[in-house]
Formats: structure tokens, C-alpha cells, sequence
DNA sequence: GATGTGAATGTTATAACATAACTATCACAC
DNA sequence: GTGTGATAGTTATGTTATAACATTCACATC
């Protein structure tokens, strides 16, 4: 293995996953959780939906207001919660745990803990992984003993694009 | 959660934070803040010295209700909240984002971000810190453009002496 | 078809975390 | 002693998240 990074891969923000189209990866979602035995019902459907259609990272109450609209009646917030819990325990979804925000999951078909790069102007996020980090990471955690069981890892700054504005 | 006693953990930093008593914690941080023309006043003091004492992370209405007792008087949220913000910003403490928790920093006195390992079961956190990872993420950052400001590393699992007292 | 069962959802209420906006105090310079 | 700025007090409210219990629905079984 060389030294070099692999391309950490933005892909809520930019046009990394612009492949796919939300419909495309909540088709993807669906097929992932049906070989899971899950079940993928509307309202965790619609709130993975909302999410990559929305491009960037969404607080719970957003996308209550959001299914609101979308269903014409009342949603409550234990709604919201559930599915989002179902979607980050079928790794569909992660939560930004510094923004109290939620965001899907590229890659919800290998088990991986993200990095994220954050936004502090535009409030994009973008999803990215480095195997040295998390190999340096396993190795802090044997030294001081612990089984690791989940990572956060998120980076705050800003942005290319928003770097790039502002020097012009 | 269990209810088994719990022994503070300490920093996992190598010069032996387990030496400083709160109250020498405290001290060093009234040195550093005058030095930086920064007032330690009363409750900003008392809530560093709270963090201190208790030896693990505390929420924002934990210290609240301990700040009652120790005043017998009325303390509401927003004084905590200015303490911790005015702690955060010298350093002297730091937020676990996975937990909405806060813990007193070990290295005041240097700029650095730490790394947190936390044990779900006990809720002790130990602050760690890893250049080699600083620097990979420096260098993730540079390849998607990013100017970073801040990192949030958190590591969940179990801490060794948890998994001792299960294996036993 | 009736009925038990379990997973999912609906509903109500409230807990837990955080801040806005305004007032009061106090040290210090003038 | 008066203005100034930093800090803290006070009240109210905003935001995020969950507990507890009722209901619905698909599906298996009788």
C-alpha cells in the first residue's frame, strides 16, 4: 500500500453522487434493506428522500416540517426520530453530531464510520473516509484499551467553493 | 448505565494529569487566564472546578444544579452557558458533541484539538492526542479544499477497565 | 372470516439542551 | 461621580429528543 490518500469523495454537495439521482438511491435503499430483511415503509422512505434531495445536512425538525408538506396532515416528532434511527441503523444515514443534523449515507452498503468535512459558511457537508486515519485510530484505542465500537470524526472549515468567493 | 462506583479517568496524557488536584487544575487555569488578560471570575471558576472534581463529562443543567447547591440560590441556564462558552474559548474546557457533555482540558495551555475516547458504559471520557492524525486530516482537508477551523474526534466504545470487570 | 401476533406508526406530553433579549452590577478610567 | 465596558442576573422562549401509551396493518393460524 502507498502513501498516497485515496480522493476523499464528496458526496452530499457536489456532483460526486450526481450519478445518482435521489429516486435512484432510495431505489438502492430499498433493495439494500429488502435483502436486509427491513423494511423500507414511507415514512423512513420519504425522510431518506428528503435528505439527498436536499443536498445538505437537515435537522430533525426540518424534516418534520418538510413531511408536513409532504403529507398534508400532521407528522410528530417521534415519527421523524424513528425513521431517522431505522436509516443510521441501516447505515443509510449518519448524524452530524456537531450540527444535530442528519445526512444520507453514501455507501450504506459497507460498513464504514465517515468523515466529514463541514461548512462553517455554506452549511455543506461533504462525506469522505481515510483507512490510515482509522488504522491510527485502532491503535490509540488498543493502547488505552478500548473496543471501539463507533467513530466521529468531523472536520469544520470552510469549504473550496466558499474559499474560492471569498478570495475574488 | 450501570450504578457500580466509578473511579475518575484521568487524562490519558503522558505527564500524569491523575497528579493535579482540582483545586491545583484551577489554579493553573487562573495563571493562564490572567496571563491572557482574561478574567477566571466566580462562575466560571466554580463550574471549571465542578468539571474538575467530577471527573467525567457534565451536562450544561448538571452543572446548573450543582451550581445551585454549591450557592444556595437561584442559577439559571444561561449563566453556565456563558461560563462554558468563556471556558471553551480558553481552552481550559472542551464539548463532547456525541454527548452534549463538558470536560475540563488537560493542556490548556497549548492549542491543539484533542481526541476523545469515551466508554459507553461507565461514561468516563479520556482525552488523547495523535499528530500523525492531525496531520492526515490536514492533508484530506487540503485535497478537497478545505480551510479547517476545527476538529471533532470521538472515539465510543468501552474503556479497558470495563472490559476487565466483564471478562472477570 | 375471526383472531392472535408483532412490527410500525400515531398521539400526547414532556424531558433535555441552548439562546435571545433585556436589566443590573461592578471595576475602573476620566 | 459619571461614563464605559465587561460580567452576571432574569425572564422567556427556542430547539432537539424521547417516554409512554394507543392504534393500525400485514400476515399467519385457526
Amino acid at each position: 500500500m502507498t502513501d498516497r490518500p485515496i480522493e476523499p469523495q464528496p458526496c452530499t454537495d457536489t456532483d460526486g453522487g450526481a450519478h445518482h439521482a435521489p429516486a435512484e438511491r432510495v431505489e438502492l435503499a430499498a433493495s439494500l434493506c429488502c435483502a436486509r430483511g427491513a423494511q423500507l415503509t414511507t415514512p423512513r422512505r420519504q425522510v431518506l428522500e428528503l435528505l439527498w434531495t436536499n443536498g445538505r445536512p437537515m435537522g430533525a425538525y426540518e424534516l418534520l416540517e418538510a413531511l408536513k408538506l409532504k403529507n398534508a396532515r400532521s407528522v410528530s416528532p417521534p415519527t421523524v426520530y424513528r425513521a431517522l434511527e431505522f436509516l443510521m441503523s441501516q447505515r443509510l444515514v449518519s448524524k452530524i453530531e456537531s450540527r444535530n443534523a442528519y445526512v444520507p449515507c453514501a455507501h450504506p452498503e459497507r460498513r464504514h464510520d465517515c468523515l466529514f468535512f463541514l461548512c462553517s459558511n455554506c452549511g455543506a457537508s461533504a462525506e469522505s473516509e481515510d483507512p490510515r486515519i482509522e488504522a491510527l485510530l485502532a491503535e490509540d484505542a488498543a493502547v488505552v484499551g478500548y473496543r471501539v465500537t463507533r467513530r466521529v470524526i468531523e472536520v469544520e472549515g470552510t469549504c473550496a467553493s466558499c474559499n474560492t468567493a471569498e478570495s475574488a
